[in-house]
DNA sequence: AGTGAAAACTTTGTACG
DNA sequence: CGTACAAAGTTTTCACT
């Protein structure tokens, strides 16, 4: 179910992921003119491709500073005698963390937070920094972003009204 | 249409926004049905927070590793000198970066790269580096990563099969 | 594995409280 | 800003190639 490194997929297969990536919400008849299929085998690909753990799950990006939240990333570097699924196991159970990633050196792991303010960012990070086995932090407060999965040219944080 | 601080939502629209986080595919009429409406509203007020900018679009994830695909993340530094809009544009006009962020503090910048291999990696790291306003950088190879969206519970590159 | 058509469901528009 | 219902479009399932 879930891939271990590279799938047995063909172009079409990824036609479709690509226009899926930039738009989840795509209908499966418009992907099905777009690849040049009628919609039924378009529609199974897609069930095949979720049950293959190729697609991962389809999200809404959602303005954080619209929301009155912050973006934040937490470097961690844990004590020499932790495995990473510790931490990984840690971040999973804090639900303000909404991303999670294993690094291949130095630091162990990033997280991608949501937090409310300053002060719940510093109460979620102390949490962390509490369990014990963790070595070290690294925040990153995000002043503005962007994704390449938008359209449109939004620039997060500071931008000009209306 | 890009909103500058909070906007004027209701809990409903929080909660619309709430479903739409964790599947973008999800029904208008399933969302209805779950918030207590009936479709035709929650269309409109989805229209509307597209349009506000508070939605800013509908992303599938893919699992890097079935597509053959590496994931990185690469912190710049900036010379003295330099606005983060530069490094923005820069980043803007390379397809490799997925998604960017301006840092508050050290580093300036954050960059989230999909690449085809590590050689692949260096070439587009290089490019970076060699546009002259760059000061310093530190890359990081992601191993295995999840996302609190995702409803189930995939771990990334190294999973057992099935 | 694809097509094409029928059935079930979803979205969208219009009228109205 | 909500409901209710009808029209248009979409997804899903079926028999068939």
């Amino acid at each position: 179910m879930l891939p271990l490194g590279k799938c047995a997929m063909d172009s079409i297969d990824e036609r479709i992921l690509g226009l899926l990536r930039t738009n989840a919400r795509m209908p499966v008849s418009e992907i099905a003119r777009t690849v040049g299929l009628s919609a039924a085998p378009v529609g199974r690909r897609i069930e095949r491709l979720e049950s293959e753990g190729v697609i991962r799950g389809y999200v809404t990006l959602v303005s954080d500073a619209a929301v009155g939240e912050l973006e934040a990333f937490t470097e961690i570097r844990l004590a020499g005698d932790v495995d990473t699924r510790e931490i990984e196991g840690i971040a999973r159970q804090v639900p303000e963390v909404q991303q999670y990633y294993t690094i291949a050196g130095d630091p162990d792991a990033l997280l991608r937070f949501r937090v409310r303010n300053v002060e719940h960012l510093q109460q979620v990070v102390n949490a962390i920094r509490r369990t014990g086995i963790v070595a070290g932090t690294k925040t990153l407060i995000v002043m503005s972003s962007w994704d390449r999965a938008q359209p449109f040219p939004s620039e997060g944080a500071h931008d000009k009204h209306t």
